[in-house]
DNA sequence: GTCACTTTTTGACCTATGTCAAAGGAATCC
DNA sequence: GGATTCCTTTGACATAGGTCAAAAAGTGAC
């Protein structure tokens, strides 16, 4: 799906609008591995990713990655935190799989929101559906096992789960490279 | 805090501004124990609490009761996915102390959306800051021992942590009662 | 003040998952 | 295509926190 297609889906803007608005968006092509944002920097960037895959994650005190969430196609990505409040970001922001990307600099989406009602009714919905996404995940980890859990991940992002790291992703469900690496043998007996 | 220094802490709406929106708030008491929504009913009310507190809560696969959120002085309670989404709430909305809450139906904040777009902006911010909060709890949860979450949600709530039940905050924590029993015996020796 | 009910504490025991260590496999680089 | 580095699997063992059951402490109604 293209970003202009993704926008409308969510709020009818017009023709105008949309011109507009995709003026403001930078097409990059980012490389795996690329980081996007390092813990401790302002976000500056929020990126619609078109094709490829990233994640969120941060150092935990004995230095370990831990990550935080994953974003994949036509999704937005960013440090919500420190882009909308232009905080340090706890997280880094890293491109897994080889991206294209439209990036829009906070200013700019600032610009966009005071112009166009449309646009704040854009950011309350893309908000809205992380929040749930979150409270999703918070269950998830909140009140199941190991086996549950990783469960919950196949559902919420079958297209990643088989293309990343295993330890990412364990880090991601809350449990260890080890379990994960038993739980999925033991799927794969049955 | 009123109602009205809240929003405009929040976003600089003028006086008359202030009247049309607050002019669609109705002013409840709600007394203690009242359930304000169940489980599956579709949440209609976005309360915002002057006075009192309250959680959300589901009931697991055992009938048990998890909360899932406390909602305190000066906060926006409602059960989000369902208000928004118009959808069948996952959660039952409980008023844990006599409360005054200054409710608005869903019509009537689509409409001041449509109207203002600081109502959007104001949408907008709810939800991020809600967002960044779960996000909060998410890693307390995740990552931390059962004491260390105990310690989280005492920053957190602070003003909650001492005024309700054991067992509603041991769900909260995702740990048992007998557990965070334990935690605060051990707490108080020190 | 006593009865009934709810909430919290305590104890004994159990289990899922973590930790540590080492060995296999895969991928990447020159 | 061999060396290096990274990623995954496996095993042995340890432990935080769960479960179950009962006692103790609070709370409220009359």
């Amino acid at each position: 799906m293209t970003i202009t297609k993704f926008l409308t889906t969510l709020v009818p803007f017009t023709g105008d609008e949309l011109n507009d608005i995709l003026a403001h968006f930078k097409k990059e092509s980012v490389p795996k591995n690329q980081i996007l944002v390092r813990q401790g920097e302002i976000c500056n960037s929020l990126y619609y990713i078109e094709q490829g895959m990233g994640r969120s994650y941060y150092l935990n005190e004995n230095g370990k990655e831990i990550t935080q969430w994953f974003f994949g196609i036509n999704k937005f990505m960013t440090s919500a935190d420190s882009f909308f409040q232009q905080s340090p970001s706890i997280y880094y922001l890293e491109i897994l799989e080889d991206a294209i990307v439209y990036n829009i600099s906070k200013a700019d989406i600032d610009q966009l929101f005071a112009k166009y009602p449309k646009m704040e009714k854009l950011g309350r919905l893309v908000a809205i559906e992380m929040l749930t996404k979150m409270v999703n995940k918070l269950n998830a980890i909140q009140f199941q096992t190991a086996r549950e859990r990783y469960e919950y991940m196949l559902a919420e992002f079958p297209d990643i789960a088989y293309q990343v790291p295993l330890g990412h992703i364990a880090s991601y469900l809350g449990m260890t490279q080890e379990t994960l690496s038993r739980i999925r043998k033991s799927d794969s007996r049955k």
